[in-house]
DNA sequence: GAATTACATAGCCGATCGGCTAAGTGACTT
DNA sequence: AAGTCACTTAGCCGATCGGCTATGTAATTC
């Protein structure tokens, strides 16, 4: 679980890969359809591509010789619980920290 | 703004990286007491330490010798937001695709 | 069946990354 | 004043990253 975030995160630290989980968004596209807006090579590209494919965030068929690419949710969904459980931890705290300073305040009086 | 999800994600893209934010959520700790868990040099991970500040997840004072860090959540608050809007998103795709299988369901009615 | 299209693979290149050791600085302890 | 402690800086190293070109292959099209 803890492993995925590792691929996961990494992924997501490209501009050009967010772009392509934006646009697949939208709905699978094909390989030269998500490569056409983005100006680098297509074996670049293609790497990029195989990123995403290997942290999770997309999957992909072949049919003759063009490769549909789709966006695959779990991944994006598993990330966003580990920051909303971060925050929450650290909300905990500060209520915490907000109840002891009560407190202190309640004893001077 | 989306500028700050480049450093951002990259950043969390190491468990070493991750798991300080971790201990941080739990409240402010100085780098040593930080860097006690973990098997690395110490000059290597305070070189982890300033990619979390880069990022702006961790700030840090010194005061004597030694130095005290605490983490930010404005940056955690965004790249969930960033995570949550996709899904929204892709789930408010997948809504409307569920509409038209069902209205091309009721066609066949 | 020859040409085109849509990827795929191989390999080079400079930059960044994550690890290390060695040596420096400034603050507290004895 | 000497010693220890808590970082800090500098610099080396091999691996990975993101870009490229050149070449290959299998599927369509003409």
């Amino acid at each position: 679980m803890t492993n995925h975030l590792n691929a996961f995160f990494s992924a997501l630290s490209d501009p050009t890969r967010r772009a392509v989980v934006e646009r697949l968004i939208e709905g699978p596209a094909s390989v030269s359809e998500l490569h056409d807006p983005h100006d680098i090579a297509l074996p670049t590209f293609l790497r990029h591509l195989k990123v995403l494919e290997d942290a999770g965030l997309v999957a992909s068929e072949k049919s003759g010789r063009v490769r549909t690419v789709h966006i695959e949710a779990a991944p994006l969904i598993e990330a966003e619980h580990w920051l909303a459980r971060q925050r929450r931890l650290w909300e905990g705290r500060l209520d915490r920290l907000d109840a002891l300073a009560e407190q202190l305040n309640d004893q001077k009086l």
